[in-house]
DNA sequence: CCACGGATTGGCT
DNA sequence: GCCAATCCGTGGA
């Protein structure tokens, strides 16, 4: 097991830069939401990147709204939407102020919490055996693992209850980079990134 | 006010 | 592989 306290967090400076930077960048860090004194955490294996200035698929494409405000903000901050009717989505804002850009979570590893995240998707204490790989690997499936929801939206990740920690070094060659998944727009921008061959990646 | 569609998931064929 | 569930945000009237 990583040892969290000997990794210093993320600040500032990592999420103000260009989105495809910092998505790349992301993939290898640990994602850490505090809930009192219960920690849930695991690696970031799965991104893609959004960019309302040229990119028909953001939400911030066309104008600035009540839900995608917070994109709009210096980055460093969590955009967290509602999709299908049933799935809340999380995202790293990146960039400078205004630029419209975040980053999408698709797919975690887990590290600390892993019951309670079983219990959280599943409601059982033990994980299925046909369900190894079910619990953190789409970006619904890790909102509902990690309690992410709309209260969450805009939290400042600099802080104590949601943020990112520095993990080891993530070479160029382990990354596989493609088009994203689940639009209709942009379709072919290869801004997806994942890990190569780690089973909590989404899909191929 | 109302109609439409979606950065998904899970279950069924 | 295909498709329904489900409801909020958005945009047009």
């Amino acid at each position: 097991m990583i040892d969290l306290k000997k990794l210093s967090k993320l600040n500032k400076n990592f999420y103000i830069r260009d989105v495809n930077i910092v998505a790349k960048n992301l993939l290898g860090k640990i994602f850490v939401h505090n809930i009192g004194f219960k920690k849930l955490s695991g690696i970031i294996v799965e991104v893609e990147a959004y960019d309302g200035s040229i990119d028909k698929a953001a939400h911030t494409f066309i104008a600035k709204t009540k839900r995608n405000e917070i994109m709009f903000e210096q980055g460093g901050f969590l955009y967290v939407y509602f999709t299908y009717g049933a799935h809340f989505c999380c995202n790293i804002v990146t960039g400078r102020k205004d630029a419209g850009t975040a980053v999408l979570i698709r797919g975690i590893e887990p590290l600390d919490g892993i019951e309670k995240m079983i219990k959280n998707r599943f409601g059982l204490s033990e994980l299925p055996k046909n369900k190894k790989f079910n619990l953190t690997n789409g970006p619904g499936k890790i909102c509902q693992a990690f309690e992410i929801n709309k209260s969450h939206y805009g939290i400042n990740l600099t802080g104590n209850e949601i943020y990112l920690l520095e993990n080891k070094k993530i070479k160029d060659k382990e990354i596989v980079t493609t088009t994203r998944i689940g639009i209709k727009k942009s379709i072919d921008l290869p801004w997806r990134y994942y890990l190569k061959d780690n089973p909590h990646v989404s899909k191929k």
